[in-house]
DNA sequence: CGCCTATACTTGAATGCTCAAGCACCCGAA
DNA sequence: TTCGGGTGCTTGAGCATTCAAGTATAGGCG
């Protein structure tokens, strides 16, 4: 090995492209939040809880699946929970297969939260976001995204 | 059949590069969060104050141009700044020039923190992540999160 | 059966963020 | 010069998230 850096530094390229990417992730999330708060009066976690429950086959799913999809501490499912149930988005009953759990469901009006939120939400952001990419950067998007989630998951085993 | 839909409507591709961008993004929030609260006990957002700090040509700069660079409201940077004054990470005085105006700086502590923290944050997360892409993908990389920062914040000026 | 651990969720306190007000200062125009 | 609007920042209340306990059920194993 020729020489071993005390700290391992990136080349230009990939801390420009990191920089860049570090951006885009900020303005996504500034951009997602802002809009559903704008359009659906709660924070963007929260219509994630709607959205996963709305593709549910059943329509209904744990809330130990729900954490599991959305990467939530049961703690933070718990709270949004009530105060969704508190404002009629989502209903909830506990398992009749295991006492300990709890099965959600949307409400008509959740589902109709969705319905309303959802579209906008393509409208004004996904089709302008994606439109602006050509089909060539769309693939490679998809495989740079799919190599990031494998490099990140690999750390999260390396926590532990 | 072929109608035009009322709703417009994301390409199959599209949609899935955007999921998967979605994921990405998530991930890479995650990671960054728990890294520096683990070697900083600090949240990720207060770690950024500090960056932009440290790479400040004068080490000094006005809270609004923190604001600005890091698109912080005023009253969030204002209680970052609060706490991470009492934690002796950061000082505050008021412009000379302008009596309206503070400008921080790091403590020599606070320059510590960022060091501490840095270099920990390349090797285990920028290395292993960016490492993952091949030069190909890093410069594709580098012109997607622009295009899509473009995007943005032709959104941005849209909502006003 | 009776324990023992693991799982599913809840709760309350502490922290961070947002939002709406408010204060202090700057600056241009009358 | 003083008035008025704009800028820079602070404050306090309310909501969201985390963290550390705590409760309750499930399921295995003696």
């Amino acid at each position: 090995m020729p020489d071993a850096p005390s700290r391992p530094a990136l080349d230009a390229a990939r801390a420009q492209a990191w920089r860049r990417l570090m951006f885009a992730v900020q303005g996504l999330d500034e951009v997602l939040e802002r809009q559903v708060q704008r359009d659906g009066g709660m924070p963007h976690a929260y219509y994630k809880v709607l959205v996963v429950l709305d593709a549910a086959p059943d329509g209904e799913l744990r809330m130990s699946e729900v954490c599991g999809r959305l990467h939530f501490s049961p703690s933070r499912l718990s709270h949004a929970v009530r105060r969704m149930e508190d404002d009629g988005w989502v209903s909830r009953r506990s398992d009749p297969d295991d006492g300990r759990a709890f099965l959600l469901r949307l409400t008509d009006e959740g589902r109709a939260l969705v319905e309303r939120i959802s579209p906008r939400q393509v409208a004004e952001i996904r089709m302008p976001v994606m439109g602006a990419l050509d089909d060539a950067q769309v693939e490679q998007l998809d495989a740079i995204a799919a190599t990031i989630l494998d490099a990140i998951d690999g750390l999260a085993a390396d926590d532990c």
